[in-house]
DNA sequence: GTCTTCTATGCAAACGCTTTCAGCATGGAG
DNA sequence: CTCCATGCTGAAAGCGTTTGCATAGAAGAC
């Protein structure tokens, strides 16, 4: 009793048979028009849409992929979620997915077994179109692997050759913090970074604390290494970096913090320790973190956000066809001067 | 010419077919040895399992999906993914997600369309098993047609009876901290919050609105409207409302600020201004963000992250059968007391 | 021995779409 | 008047799983 003649009272959603029934065509039919393909008359197409907008259809998703092998979502990985960072790129890629009517799949990074870097799992892949992989390290050989896979993939936050990436120039900008503090008359500076990272080729720390080096290099600054500590660019490091150098017996006149956060904690260690910024403490960081203002702190600023939305804009391309072959994107930086930076005290 | 024979060297995942043919079994037999069904002979699974590992198969997820209705994923919703609050929920949710072999589908709150409050949209709904909204504002009548809905919810940062939800007690948070400043010895205490919703019933702002209020009526210290400003819940918003009370003619000794990154606004300015904190001005936040131990912002700490692990363990017992009754699972509060908060100068 | 239970397996029917292919009008070209 | 494009539509074959049902042995019960 009770074929498909009365409405469908119950919960269960409408198929795209509901929708052919009521509209009076085929399904094949009602797949064309709601996709605005072509060859389906203006009038059928407008019945259609009318009959599956009464009936609240909308095509399951997982069907659709299946038989068209498209998903409409793109991944996305990153290390960790909840850093400043990658929660800021996450939102510059929901802001143009969101008109380019595309889903966001989110994984961590699973810990990328030391073997064959194997990278987002087969699973995952699966699942998307594309993938948007921030702040993984690659590096060429791994890029080129990537690039083998069947999925397109755009890595942000690493230059790269072989596959579609973005980043900023890590070494230009370290440069850029480090020339700001010398032109102010500093000479005596510490670099808080990563030191576990620093060793490792073309990580961002290493590339940071290059332009760091080339910067003092050219003003003829020898290298101290009292003056360079670990900061693990976390707020804490930020803090043990602190008080390291600043209770040593010759204290650096300015510090420059490959991250905001470290230097947050810097900043709080000087306030504690009762000794001024500017005044005795210059302090720059880098990436102009939303806090950093009311920190007042000088720092380097780089576009997270426009960066988030560059990666889906670039993904979004190459699922479209006009991938262009695989190049890496610069973006700029801007040297942003506030009041933790002033020329040192007289000495 | 090659049928199946020769092992896959294109490109092409392997099919469960694949799998089946290479074990000597049904396709049927995999499905269920692979998921470790039953009704298979101990031999036979680990025959399967290894040939699955050698073919490197792994079911599509889509497919899976179409067949059993079940998509492992689960769906977070949140009008905002960029705040420090949505990512470490986040972060939360990930965590205990990636034990349970669960994937995470995110999705901002698109405009919730003021007619019948859509929620998640029939699209993002489908591809899920359950979903996790933090932060859209339900009520109890909203939570109700969430309830009737097929797909399992579990609302974060709303107490409702329709639905599974957990929060904080907003009311009691401000009322520690309000009581907090009391306690000093502050009897001129601003409120820096929301005013466009602290008219909303049972909205985060007027909840915490109330709790000052409450507070101050205990302390018989009159309702003073000079007082109450509005602070967007942004740092911007709390250098505003700073400017705007400290230049007043009378201005507070101490300011209870809804969220701490207002408060971080109101540091800036006050700093700026060369008032004192908290000689001269003392100042207390909600939240316990990473930045206000070094800001040394007294606070009221809430459990964010723990907020995101039970809110992802919910709904997995929720998927598993498990539910129970929809419930509110309420969470504790803590004040943090730092550097920002001191008795009122003399008067 | 026969009759039931179980256990282990396979067959084949969904699941809800997309897409190929063929078919039917229609209408202009010849 | 015939022939071919051309525009529109429908039938049906997948897509890669899961799962209900049937079946074949093996093992107990009698």
């Amino acid at each position: 009793m009770g074929a498909r003649e009365s409405q469908p009272q119950t919960h269960a959603q409408p198929t795209i048979v509901d929708v052919a029934l009521r509209a009076g065509v085929s399904v094949a039919t009602v797949s064309r028009a709601l996709r605005d393909y072509p060859y389906v008359a203006a009038a059928t197409r407008e019945r259609v849409h009318r009959a599956a907008s009464e009936l609240r259809y909308v095509a399951d998703a997982n069907a659709a992929r299946l038989a068209s092998g498209r998903s409409h979502t793109i991944g996305l990985v990153a290390p960790i979620l909840t850093s400043w960072y990658t929660s800021e790129v996450i939102a510059g890629v929901e802001e143009v997915l969101q008109v380019a009517q595309l889903d966001l799949l989110i994984s961590t990074g699973r810990a990328p077994t030391s073997k064959s870097l194997a990278g987002p799992d087969q699973a995952f892949r699966q699942r998307v179109d594309g993938m948007i992989l921030v702040d993984v390290f690659w590096r060429e050989e791994g890029a080129r692997e990537l690039a083998r896979m069947p999925t397109p993939a755009v890595v942000v936050g690493e230059k790269l050759a072989a596959i579609t990436s973005l980043s900023i120039d890590n070494q230009l900008g370290a440069e850029m913090a480090t020339r700001h503090l010398l032109e102010l008359g500093h000479r005596r500076i510490a670099v808080v970074g990563e030191l576990a990272a620093v060793g490792v080729t073309d990580s961002v720390p290493q590339q940071r604390s290059k332009g760091f080096r080339r910067a003092m290099t050219a003003a003829r600054i020898r290298n101290d290494r009292q003056l360079v500590v670990d900061g693990e660019f976390t707020i804490e490091g930020g803090r043990r970096a602190a008080r390291q150098l600043l209770q040593s017996n010759e204290p650096p006149t300015a510090m420059f913090c490959m991250s905001d956060e470290m230097a947050f904690g810097v900043l709080q260690v000087a306030r504690e320790m009762g000794i001024s910024v500017p005044d005795e403490l210059s302090v720059i960081g880098f990436d102009d973190h939303p806090a950093a203002e009311a920190f007042g702190l000088s720092t380097i600023r780089q576009p997270v956000r426009q960066m988030g939305r560059l990666a889906a804009r670039l993904m979004s391309d190459i699922l479209d066809g006009h991938q262009g072959t695989a190049r890496h994107h610069p973006l700029g930086l801007a040297l942003v001067e506030r009041s933790s930076t002033a020329p040192p005290a007289m000495a």
